[in-house]
DNA sequence: TTTTAAACCGACCACATGGTCGGTAGGCAT
DNA sequence: ATGCCTACCGACCATGTGGTCGGTTTAAAA
């Protein structure tokens, strides 16, 4: 059975195999020759594809979790009409899928933000657009909110934003560092009463 | 003017080097050639005093960052006497330091728990050990609270103190990923405010 | 069928990097 | 002064790693 020879798969491939790599040993721990073992393929393959190492990396960014960002938000803010809601059910299910992890490895964008936004001016450029993207999305929420009366009018949408985004990085990157994701539903939980505090008094 | 010739002294400056490159560059970024040269010693020396270059990245967790946490933690537990209050002061302190930093680096410890915590066994080991201090530091300040009538009683202090850690692990690391330490003084405020809701009400 | 270019192969290279080891100098006890 | 051990030196090694390049295969056009 031979691989197929499809120039758009195979670099689909690479990518994702890149993106697991990078999950499990960051961007500076991340070895082509890994790659080249998990796609099957030989180092012409990867560098016809890819002009070198840090533009792999750069696709994986704008390619994978860019749009892996976009397709969670537009799930949960579709179901959930109220945007509160939307973001705490987001952070529930989050908290759920990692339950059972055996060995959590936290929140892709995170680590590599964390990573390498300080050591590298191109990964950096990359992530803050994706951060500008989300903030961007929780904002609009929190706005959308408080038009329709759902949230209340005396707090600042962008600071708010801002700060669930982050306690939403803290609380991945704690229960990472604990190795604990069973910790992620006592979290999630805590910042979802904060988040309750936000909504418009009945 | 010959460099004094002085074991403990040498250990030192290259834990202080390693610690600077760490933060800098990540642990798997750190190189040893890059240490000999801010140290002006050679590859002998260092090789003296750590037997390679993990023992060296451990040396720094155990004896650089765990004094600093509780150095830095002692000093404001004991300036503010109203736990709460002391935790606010510490964060509202950071985000004066880091303020106009031109490249913002983000939180030595958060770091280092990012980006090896789940790579590597005996980092994960000594950076859960810091972890635990600091949130028995937290949980003890708030039980403490309790206890003096400062804090209300129907909050759990191990969650609270577990959720206080992530969002401040968090918002380092937000301003870090965005390059903007001037967002501290915002996101800080709001956990702040967040915080203040712990108290028990007048 | 022949031609052509995209897609892929894999041996090879340059060099960075962690680590070794025989040697040397400083300082302290005798 | 002599011996001796700690502290340090720096050339050298083994290996890992990103990257190159001439060549080969596949598929579709001519």
């Amino acid at each position: 059975m031979p691989i197929e020879r499809n120039a758009e798969h195979t670099r689909a491939r690479i990518l994702e195999a890149a993106q697991e790599e990078i999950y499990e040993n960051g961007y500076q721990g991340m070895r082509i020759e890994t790659i080249l073992q998990k796609t099957q393929l030989a180092k012409g393959a990867l560098y016809y594809h890819f002009p070198n190492k840090l533009a792999l990396g750069y696709a994986v960014v704008d390619e994978i979790l860019l749009e892996h960002v976009k397709a969670n938000w537009s799930e949960f803010s579709s179901k959930y009409p109220n945007p509160l809601t939307a973001i705490q059910q987001l952070f529930l299910w989050k908290a759920d899928v990692y339950k059972n992890e055996i060995h959590f490895k936290g929140c892709p964008l995170n680590n590599l933000n964390q990573e390498m936004a300080s050591i590298d001016k191109g990964f950096h450029e990359r992530l803050e657009k994706i951060m500008a993207t989300i903030h961007g999305s929780i904002f609009a929420a929190l706005e959308q909110g408080q038009q329709q009366g759902l949230v209340r009018k005396d707090i600042n949408p962008g600071k708010i934003a801002m700060f669930i985004m982050a306690s939403y990085q803290g609380i991945i990157g704690a229960a990472k560092c604990m190795q604990a994701p069973q910790l992620l539903a006592d979290l999630f939980g805590t910042l979802n009463e904060y988040i309750d505090t936000l909504r418009t008094p009945a």
